[in-house]
DNA sequence: CGCAGCCATTGACCAAGGTCAACACCTCGA
DNA sequence: TCGAGGTGTTGACCTTGGTCAATGGCTGCG
């Protein structure tokens, strides 16, 4: 595995302060000497869009935290087949602790920037600092439970119900949404390819493709240009979506 | 939310040195006054095949080691659609931690015993007792995997696939699973109905029907009854599922 | 004993979504 | 300026798996 990184050697814990995923990641609440440990054995790197950070079946000793930009995790089957198993956005943090190979693929969706920890260090971290185990094992939780509701979608819903679930979902994150000021809108920001939905809705890029025509068709978003989308009806898309509300 | 159960109050330590689950738990590694606490804030309790243990989106108080058994965990959609998302036996644990509403129902599937505990006590055991937060934030992280493992299949695998897969699941599970002394073949005890298999694989009972003839018809299994199934030809088997082992 | 109810299997049919192919659009570089 | 390559859209066609219905086996009960 290759990393090109540029390292950045600052004042540190100015570094953590000022930070735009402090508020969204474990970290949010440490203070002074526990900030500063922390501080101490970080680095930030930064990739580039569709770069990879870790492959599958390798062994890596990386955890990181997202600063900015969107990762994807993949998993490759023996035949090619491919599934994107889970999106993160700023705040999250990527790599296995307690494992050494990685079970999938870590690739940047958009350029990157991450704030990254040797595992064994960040696992004495996690031992040492009770508030960031606990925040730890509670996004543990919470990543599960997203990954089931994946599954229900993936298992239960119709193609048009999968395009809708997942901009719905997309919808629901601020990092991916802008509000049209006159009419209230929302606008979403896809940062993926047809290729990329597909591959985590379980679909083909054409039958993405076709039901996003369908929802427009539909009168339920309307276009600004492929990458983005206008939620013109949040109700219609809610209820296409399954979702109990988000 | 009923809880019908038998609470049983013996000498305590005992219960856990000689509980069939502990090797498989997380209390593996537990000995002397940790140990005692813990047997001190468990008790045992039994439900019965289809019992309710928690229900979706209400509040439950109650984590669990399952001792024997056989657990689901469902996510019922708004329209009545239903996705098995985990199917979790002896040593796994139930109730999700550090959160107050259940993001699923759990129910057995066979007859089940479970050693429960308060959330709000287990949740102190695990800030004080660094052995077992490890041990429950690897175990999460390996559901994790899991859950995505499931969702490869989910969105990738043919009907023919996901069957070949579960009971590949299965048979790498030994609980389910005898040796046939004279041929040297498995023989998977699944203790699921077919309603709970196509649940757990997104397909209809009629799909999963149709594909355990074809595995028969292909020679890859034969049945001993509905429920137990001989697998004939492991290699063959491995490869349909698209297993990288097991 | 015989019937009801549940479960699994099988068949005939149909529709959702995958496959293959054509095309439009855009960017980049020669 | 043109052409190559990447990305998204649309159409025609076909396969997979869902739907609906009938049947058989098993269990338990009147």
């Amino acid at each position: 595995m290759t990393i090109s990184a540029t390292a950045s050697s600052q004042p540190l814990d100015e570094l953590c302060k000022t930070c735009p995923a402090r508020p969204l990641s474990i970290c949010a609440h440490l203070e002074g000497s526990s900030l500063h440990r922390l501080a101490g054995i970080m680095s930030h790197r930064d990739f580039s869009a569709h770069q990879e950070i870790i492959h599958q079946e390798e062994t890596s000793n990386l955890v990181a935290i997202i600063i900015s930009g969107l990762v994807k995790l993949t998993r490759l089957l023996p035949d090619g087949r491919e599934q994107i198993v889970a999106i993160l956005s700023r705040g999250h943090s990527v790599g296995e602790v307690y494992e050494q190979l990685s079970h999938d693929s870590v690739q940047c969706i958009t350029d990157v920037q991450l704030c990254c920890f040797r595992k064994t260090e960040f696992e004495k971290l996690l031992q040492s600092e009770p508030a960031i185990e606990r925040e730890f094992v509670s996004r543990l939780q919470h990543d599960l439970n997203e990954a089931r509701d994946w599954m229900t979608v993936l298992g239960r819903l119709t193609a048009r119900e999968k395009v809708a679930s997942f901009l719905s979902y997309l919808a629901g994150n601020k990092d991916f949404t802008e509000t049209d000021e006159t009419t209230g809108q929302q606008v979403v920001n896809v940062p993926l390819r047809r290729s990329e939905i597909a591959g985590f809705l379980g679909l083909t890029i054409e039958t993405v493709s076709r039901n996003i025509t369908h929802l427009r068709r539909m009168g339920i978003i309307s276009m600004e240009d492929a990458q983005r989308m206008r939620i013109v009806d949040r109700r219609a898309l809610a209820e296409l979506a399954q979702a109990d509300s988000h």
